[in-house]
DNA sequence: TATGAATGAGCATTCATTCAT
DNA sequence: TATGAATGAATGCTCATTCAT
């Protein structure tokens, strides 16, 4: 087997392994097992353990990037009614995550590298706060404030994953000093996308 | 000291520590030095150290979840205009947040429990991929294609995040049969979402 | 409670959890909660956790000794048949054996105070090597050799009990200088018991 | 140095200090010290503490079990005496511990896995007990009940050896229901033992 | 005398990394 | 280049004992 053959073979143990139990459980040994090599020899490929996983997740992020650039080039974006632009773009995004759920898991689930019990509780909150969103969403269908064609799941997580980003973003990455202008701010925003959507009238 | 007040001293440093340097790269040892205790005391009040971490997210949870609700009460949901009542949600949620980061961090961040040096390239990679949105919205104004009043920083967060959560959700979480129907109807559904917005016209 | 009756149930506890758990298993912390007492008052009435089993083995081997000698008392040990006079003497140990089970535990068993795993290991030996002298001992009736009214199991755990003590009396704790000798001498002596006995004839 | 021979090494170092100071005594990094490796290492030749300790015991059984048969091969059962048949089989076992005090220790002490001075308090209430049954013993002889060369040590030592085995073997392990008959019945065996022998007249 | 919270030394085990072959 | 035995620092947890109340 080829040099880069191997090394790619490692990173495929690697990924099956990261993806499913997380970062702090998959032991080097685990990797060598599942790759069927000797124990030093996965040290002729990487420096150590955090080089195999960060070569994973900038492989990922890259093959994200290109898989949404990829299938718009040779098309002219003005060319595109706005919405289908728009509708292109999440789409390549999806498909990207829909077709290697591995390296999704690793991209996109929050509290990878946790002992299990400890996931499985965040898991449990987490339903807890989208099954009160979901409620919410269904008594607004319900009482014809929301849209009656609206998808409850979907919105819900829509809704969650937007606002606990941003809320990530502004309070605990980037602190402001002024928390109180930001959140009214902030609040308006959504609310106007959420309203009248992005796009110009 | 009395003794709830010692296990909330605990609490409080574990949350410190816990969201400055995640689960793993906290010790034990760490705790007690900072909350100034004997190294077995913290077992008086906590069986393990998931113990203590899985404390902190439900005491985090449950707040989170009384602000959204606490402000509600005594509010009649439907005197409400929707916008209005929309807004009222989102700013507590946000509020929540803003008003104690270290705990948000617990609750938001991805990849906590990771050693930092792998937390540091997570960071650099999506930067990387809000830059290449935010560029997007950026050239989206300039052409008028999107609203001209748009945040461009808040929009790039909010469209990432909601996206992110809904690949989590529907191709990670709970992997579907039919991938490919999904991705269009998911992808029409936050089309829709953003264009028009959630409410019944 | 008197200060001598609470001494004396705690012993009892003890010996309970002692007996069931051996000494390592046992912690100070099963005792007080076995006694209903305090953490600290335990510490009143000994001074720590080996003078409680201490205190236990003592009593124990006190009440044995008194066992034995107690009824004989009165008896006139020359008008008294040999064999009777043995028989009397063995009877009143087994007796005081019999009626408490936990103390004997305490003074007879082997390896207590090891971890359960390890005894259960030990258990299993001694039974593979109680069963090769079992099945001996059971051809040597067949052949007419051994007594045809010889209880088996009793004389096989009588032999193995006589022989193991006198290996450990003078090949472990008292090591001699010229074991070949000696070994030619103690079988012949043990031989010689078990075969025209203790008595002068 | 091979595997094989390693492991052999760590076993004979983790013996000698077992025997000494007992299983809870003797910690890890006592062997390691001993067999000057790392500490790591022994964990590449055992699973954990149980195992070496196991590992010793079952090898001792295995050998003591060996020794008595081997030499017996070869030799027509039916055509040696009876008494030098039984001299035969006492004289292998006591060969055998005679040539490893240290694994006997490990097989035959009472209450390893004790602190020392528990071990030391049994030693000295057992000492008592031998010295009364020494005692009567000689007084035995003297007044010309026991024969007149009996070994007092070794008859004392015999007697308790296989009354303690007994009294454990019915009244601790397998606890009898009528106890009474029991222990009429068992004392009139060993009586019958030490008066007229095992064997067939 | 009784309490029980606080103590902290002690220990088995893990696991990424090295390096001689 | 491949191997895998050896390494040893690091860590969570236990538990007998103390002592202020």
């Amino acid at each position: 087997m080829k040099a880069e053959e191997r090394k790619q073979m490692i990173l495929d143990c690697s990924k099956k392994l990261f993806s499913k139990h997380g970062y702090y459980n998959t032991q080097i040994s685990d990797i060598v097992k599942s790759a069927n090599i000797a124990r030093g020899t996965i040290y002729q490929y990487f420096s150590n353990k955090d080089d195999i996983f960060i070569s994973l997740l900038e492989a990922g992020y890259d093959e994200w990037k290109n898989t949404i650039s990829a299938e718009i080039e040779g098309v002219d974006l003005l060319k595109l009614e706005p919405k289908e632009y728009l509708s292109l773009r999440i789409k390549n995004s999806l498909s990207y995550f829909a077709k290697d759920p591995e390296m999704s898991n690793l991209i996109l689930r929050m509290g990878y590298g946790l002992p299990e019990n400890l996931v499985k509780t965040i898991n449990r909150l987490d339903e807890e706060i989208i099954a009160q969103i979901t409620d919410e969403i269904t008594y607004g269908k319900e009482t014809n404030i929301l849209r009656k064609d609206l998808n409850v799941e979907l919105a819900a997580n829509f809704l969650i994953g937007a606002i606990l980003r941003i809320a990530y973003h502004y309070f605990v990455k980037n602190v402001t000093k002024n928390k109180k202008d930001d959140i009214n701010k902030i609040t308006d925003e959504i609310v106007s996308m959420m309203t009248t959507g992005i796009f110009a009238s």
